[in-house]
Formats: structure tokens, C-alpha cells, sequence
DNA sequence: TGCAAAATGTAATAAAGTGTCATATTATGT
DNA sequence: ACATAATATGACACTTTATTACATTTTGCA
């Protein structure tokens, strides 16, 4: 498991009516080539490089396929997962079954954060709370270690 | 823990109406090469020297991903940290979202402190809240200690 | 085949980000 | 104290990006 931790930071758009979103620009180069959107905890969305789908993909369709468990995870990553590409303009079309699956409707806000080695896109409304725990999941975090 | 790079000192600037700041020139040579902005204690704001980065990102990127509370660290540290470059007159650009979370406004008074290995970045106000109840908790420990 | 709905592409406008420079202020050395 | 150098600030021009609107193409289905 790698790569880099390239994506950083938190950025305000809008869904447009069609259910399309722009992707910030400073992630545009890292998907160029194409990337897979997939679904995430918490309800967020997720997106992948053609690299590091390919990891994930690769791990789950190694697990023992005779394990029902095995199977539900594969079925469920492999059907809400869609390979896009960006246009012109930076945007991708979000399907239907990820924007029901991510609370994310057309014409409403979203917020998309770098994660490190993974872009999460997120219901502006959901991120707020999942942002409080998160924060406060960290500050507990540097207590522990004496981050100071 | 490491040797290296110290930082010294007290510095009070303002934030230009686009949201940026001048890092002080005593500084800049160390961040030439590139630092990253996160959240740090208190409302404040972090720099990092890409060495220092790399360490913290590192340990947090490790972490299982399976593991709700390790997201929740990941989430938070990387959505709330953004990589930026110094421009020809040491300024640097700080967005929105780390603008808000330090209760930094354009057009207002900043306080940048070298801190040991990283910089931090206060709205003048803030800082002098934090400095005061500093100060309070340092004669309180020379009265516990005994100190002058 | 023709229609409606969804998807895709393009362009205009507004907003945000970036780079550079002139000036005022502060720091430095003599 | 003075002259000189360095720095912070604010202004401005320019570039890039996000948003909105609308035109065109594709798709599924009657």
C-alpha cells in the first residue's frame, strides 16, 4: 500500500442542475488520466486514482470468493463505483445511485476535501457534522501524544 | 523530536484584502522550498517545513483505514492542511476555510510567532487572549516551583 | 421511428487567486 | 544622527477558476 499523500485541503462548490461538480482545480492534474468514484464511509463519496483503484480493487477481488462476506464487500465496492473522466471545464457527472447514497442533490452545496491519498466529496450539510467528530477525534489525538 | 531549524521571535503584520500574509523575512529561507498551513492549538495556524509535514502526514497515513477513529484523524488533518508556496515578496495566500477556523479576517492584524520547529499564525486578538492566560499559568508555576 | 429524459459540451460572466511594483516604514551599519 | 539597505503594505493588472446558462448529443423507451 502507497502512494503519496497529494491531496490537501477543503473546497465550498455546487452541485449544477444536471448533477455535475467541478473538481478544485489544484486535483485536476492527479485525475487527468482518469479516476473512479466510488462510494465512501460515512456517506461521502470517494475519489480514486486509476493507481489507487486499482490497489483496492486488486485487494477485495483476492478475498476467498467461497465467503459470503467476501462477497457482499465485493458487490457493494464494485457496483458503486464508476470510472469518469473530467471535461474541459473540470467537471464529472455524479450517478444517480451515488447521489442518493451521498444525500448530495442537484443545485445544493458540497464540499470536497483532500484526504490525503483519496478526494472525499461530501453534502456540505453531512460534512459539518462528520468535521466536528473528525476534529475533535484529532485534538483528542494530540493530547495523547503531547503534539504540542 | 529533532534538531534543526529554530524559529524565534514575534512578529505583527496585517492580512492584504485577498487573504494573504508576509512571512517574516527571518523565515523565509527555511520555506523557500515549499511548507504547508495547518490548524494548530487554540485557533491558530501551523507552518511546516515539508520536512516536518512529511513526518506528521506520514504517522497519520499509516494509520488502519478501517479504523473509524483513524479516518476521523486523517479527515481532519488533511482537510484542514493546504500546501503553499512563497510568492517573490514572501507572501503567501491563506484560504478560506483556515482563514475562518483562526478568526483571521483580510484587512486585519496578524501576529506570527516562531514557535521551536514551526511558525504559528494568530489573529492579534487571539493571540493576546492565549498570551495573557499564558502568562498567568507561567507565575503560577514559578509560585508552585518556588522560582523568583 | 420519434420522443423525452439524461448526459455532455461550450461559452459568457463573476469571483477568486497570483504576480509585481511603488511607496512608506522599519531596521541596520557607520 | 545620518545614510543606506531591507521589508511590509497597498495598489493594480493579469490569470485562473467557479458558476450559470444554454446548445447539442446520446440514450432508453414507447
Amino acid at each position: 500500500m502507497k502512494g503519496g499523500i497529494v491531496f490537501l485541503g477543503e473546497y465550498k462548490h455546487t452541485m449544477d442542475e444536471k448533477g455535475r461538480i467541478v473538481i478544485p482545480s489544484r486535483f485536476r492534474d492527479e485525475l487527468k488520466q482518469g479516476c473512479v468514484v466510488t462510494k465512501g464511509q460515512d456517506n461521502c463519496l470517494q475519489i480514486l486514482t486509476n493507481k489507487s483503484w486499482k490497489e483496492e480493487a486488486g485487494s477485495v477481488a483476492a478475498l476467498s470468493k467461497t465467503n459470503k462476506t467476501s462477497r457482499q464487500i465485493a458487490r457493494s465496492l464494485f457496483s458503486g463505483a464508476i470510472d469518469v473522466s473530467l471535461d474541459s471545464a473540470g467537471k464529472i457527472l455524479i450517478p444517480e445511485n451515488l447521489r442518493a447514497y451521498s444525500f448530495i442533490k442537484s443545485g445544493e452545496s458540497i464540499t470536497i476535501t483532500g484526504s490525503g491519498s483519496v478526494i472525499e466529496i461530501w453534502s456540505t450539510k453531512q460534512w459539518k457534522k462528520v468535521q466536528l467528530e473528525a476534529d475533535k477525534a484529532f485534538a483528542n489525538l494530540n493530547e495523547l501524544t503531547g503534539g504540542s
